[in-house]
DNA sequence: GCCCATAATGCGTTGACAGGCATAAAGCAC
DNA sequence: GTGCTTTATGCCTGTCAACGCATTATGGGC
């Protein structure tokens, strides 16, 4: 605990990784994308239930989808004409649970600031 | 509705908490600011150091310093006329890490695919 | 008071991407 | 083969944010 604290515990991360990084929370990024995430957590779906459940063209879930598929989030498999689509990655669940948390964390924070005041 | 098998686990997730999510992760969505937190996460700096260290331009370290402030992910103090900026939740740490093992996870998958075939 | 150093902000440009419409590709039924 | 359905893709527009430059605000030192 001396003035110097040597906090430099890890090496500054590349710059490929970093991009790596913002990418994948590029993805993230995007509330439709999420929601899309969000409803194939709930198990496996087609396009068209999806179309319905955002109200989004299809061209643009097409989009979405393809995306998180190239991403790995997303896996589909065919049935017949129909393309079903599942959520592939139990990370982002995680991941958002782990922001929740701490977005509540701040709220309440700030909740007792006020009530302090 | 579908005599579906229900894989309905947790409630579709609000739009507002969402869009607060998907908030959260577009600040990761940008390498400039990871790199930011990431040079924070070595310790204490003050902004001449981050430009420094990143070779961008005052204005733009000084908006996205502001924008990670507002989100509590940075704190700063003063020190004379210098501003000393430092990192203040784990939380990013944690959530790179875990993206980057899943990444790292995922050429390897790659990797064997390949040499499979 | 004035001057200098540091950080924040107004403004403009530019590039990226969401998102819809129209079209093409893929697969099934006949 | 022709049609019909479902998904993917080319094209276009609008919007939003990164980024730099110029300026302003803030806080020393004299």
């Amino acid at each position: 605990m001396g003035p110097s604290g040597e906090t430099d515990l890890s090496p500054p991360p590349s710059p490929r990784l970093l991009e790596e990084l913002s990418q994948f929370f590029r993805l993230l990024s995007e509330p439709a994308r999420l929601q899309l995430l969000c409803h194939l957590k709930q198990g496996p779906m087609d396009v068209a239930s999806l179309i319905e459940a955002t109200g989004f063209s299809q061209s643009h879930i097409s989009r979405q989808l393809g995306q998180l598929q190239r991403a790995g989030l997303v896996g589909c498999r065919r049935d017949g004409v129909r393309l079903i689509y599942d959520a592939e990655d139990e990370l982002v669940h995680d991941l958002c649970a782990l922001v929740q948390t701490r977005l509540k964390q701040r709220l309440e924070s700030q909740l007792r600031q006020l009530q302090a005041a």
